[in-house]
DNA sequence: CTTAATAATTGGAACGTTCCAATCTCGTCA
DNA sequence: TGACGAGATTGGAACGTTCCAATTATTAAG
């Protein structure tokens, strides 16, 4: 069944042309006369010719492949990242190579490894945990175009494009401090990440302008994930004197926190503020649907690889470090939607 | 500081051998002497060399590519899925092509020649829904194996793995008919897909063989998302005779289904009974922990690589058709597991 | 009618690898 | 000593495309 490869030679010798020609057809120039491109293409179809990429590339270097590696494809925050990407690399012609390392760098190292041998012509980086700018060394300086997202790395000398997790923060917990919480908690996350520091670092600087204390014991770290937002709550609720309020790592921990809330009979929003980071798609739709600092990974994935293809076409730019603003978006998990949805029925 | 590619020639003069050699080094051939073997290695390392895959699959027609394309990648279902393709697929030395088409039938034809022309040696397709056998007819007969994951396709001619949806929802609602429940209802999902016809096949035969009569207003379509959960269950809500429990088409709808039970201040699980279809990671962490019934779709990626791998192995094997076993997983939201744990605390 | 310019087409080299058949180098055995 | 075979190594052809310079066909200008 497995049927001889067809060539552009094939093509060539079945249209009554030269495999210049052909090659010409294929690539849409202008060069050639309207009536023999129709000839080519009508016989191209007749025979099921399938273009041969890696002839092509071997001959030119440029490679119409961009790789995305995510640390975690099972977050739905990447997901949508990767989507984002897709769009604008799909349009522009290239095609996206996805990996998924599990934040394990040893993986991390095989993927990018092996989008170099398939020649990619840039690469989307959401770096694994603990990933080190020594360790993106031999792909920079191989001089193809690199964007670090969601997580920056120090000197590692190439674009990246974060979100400004300081300032969502510090807007999010202000938001909580002006409906009179004074026991905040920030909730989840791993704290060995860049994230983690920036986000906590903003909600210590809004608590700080209000005058209250940042107690340690108020910051529970737990994996950015639903269950650990569970863990992370109950740990906060055997605090003596407990929160009334939570700022969380991300919405998958804000989700787990709700859980754990209504496990002990507290309906978030209502008897418990909750915030969350991301806004993932599901936070509008949850019940309540979920406050969070929005910052819209579908939309930060195609401004990233705008960012890489720009570079690309340049040739090489200078590296970029792009913080994407952020926008506190209040629904009804922090309380505020309930009283604003209250007053205006009865207006 | 885009540096010349070095090449295996370059190797070969550096390391004062042949290109033949370092060929054979970079397969790892037993032929080579010890000795050379390492002072080929070293100077690769030395020169950073990068293996060109393209030049390998021009001459040697097999490409170690293998390639995955999903409806909707937001769906994490389907990110579960892609990683556990990802996984053996890794582990046999293969690299994974991920594409979306979130279920544009144009945009999979695209991606579907995409990964042709880079020369996939497999093909791993959860098809776009409205894809016919006519769409992939082409794939087919070039002879590369395909399977097909989640949805079969009639008349491919091609392998499926698909779960046993019919019985499935028999369990669940046979589970619920078990517990005392007698208006039930089916929420979600397109009703235009194999999917749920097999879903609602399965319902309306359990409901058949308890004697309960199963009124089409109890079957209410959506759109497979947690948002088309809330919709539907509101929808289900507005019958006179209001239903006790619902069977939804999949976890999201389920979830989607628990929020909006919440918003008319019913509890799931208590109140009402729901059970979803998937077993998705956040189905175990949920609050209530969501019932279902569990398709595993992580193993189910696995299964379905082993099975293309197999076929790639074996040049052209027969199609076979697999379908997955399922099964329920008792937990909260179908009130079940409050009503076991109050014994288990009793006892 | 010649020449120049333009439009289309073309053959061959090149890309970096693998494969094949051929060669070279030893040590061993008769 | 010569023949043999095993172990290592090698040169060159091939893979399917693109690019370049060259060629041919066509038209316009003089």
């Amino acid at each position: 069944m497995a049927k001889e490869r067809v060539t552009v030679i094939d093509i060539a010798r079945a249209a009554g042309v030269s495999k210049s020609t052909v090659s010409l057809v294929l690539q849409g120039s202008p060069l050639v006369n309207e009536a023999t491109r129709a000839k080519v293409n009508a016989v191209i179809r007749e025979l099921g010719y399938v273009y041969n990429r890696s002839a092509a590339n071997l001959r030119q270097a440029k490679s119409k492949i961009i790789g995305i590696v995510v640390n975690d494809l099972t977050n739905s925050f990447f997901a949508e990242l990767a989507v984002g990407v897709d769009a604008v690399v799909q349009s522009a012609g290239f095609v996206q190579f996805l990996a998924n390392t599990g934040e394990k760098s040893e993986r991390q190292r095989e993927v990018i490894a092996s989008m170099r041998e398939h020649g990619v012509s840039g690469l989307i980086i959401s770096p694994a945990r603990g990933t080190e700018a020594a360790d993106l060394a031999p792909l920079v300086e191989s001089g193809i175009p690199v964007v670090l997202v969601v997580r920056d790395i120090a000197g590692a000398g190439v674009s990246s494009l974060i979100s400004d997790n300081r300032a969502g923060a510090l807007a999010a917990v202000r938001h909580l401090i002006a409906r009179g919480h004074r026991r905040i908690a920030f909730l989840g996350g791993f704290a060995d990440t860049a994230v983690f520091e920036a986000r906590v670092r903003g909600y210590r600087d809004a608590l700080r302008e209000a005058g209250l204390k940042a107690g340690d014991d108020l910051v529970v770290g737990s994996a950015p994930s639903r269950a650990g937002g569970v863990t992370a709550i109950e740990q906060a609720m055997m605090l003596e004197d407990r929160p009334t309020a939570a700022l969380c790592f991300n919405d998958a921990v804000a989700f787990g926190v709700c859980d754990g809330l209504r496990a002990r009979r507290l309906e978030p929003g209502a008897d418990f503020a909750v915030i969350g980071f991301d806004d993932v798609i599901e936070a509008k739709t949850a019940v309540p649907a979920l406050t969070t600092v929005s910052v819209d990974p579908q939309g930060m994935g195609e401004r990233a690889a705008e960012l890489l293809l720009k570079q690309i076409k340049a040739g090489r730019a200078e590296p970029e470090a792009i913080v994407s603003p952020v926008r506190l978006v209040i629904r009804q998990s922090c309380g505020a939607a309930v009283e604003r949805r209250m007053k205006e029925v009865s207006s």
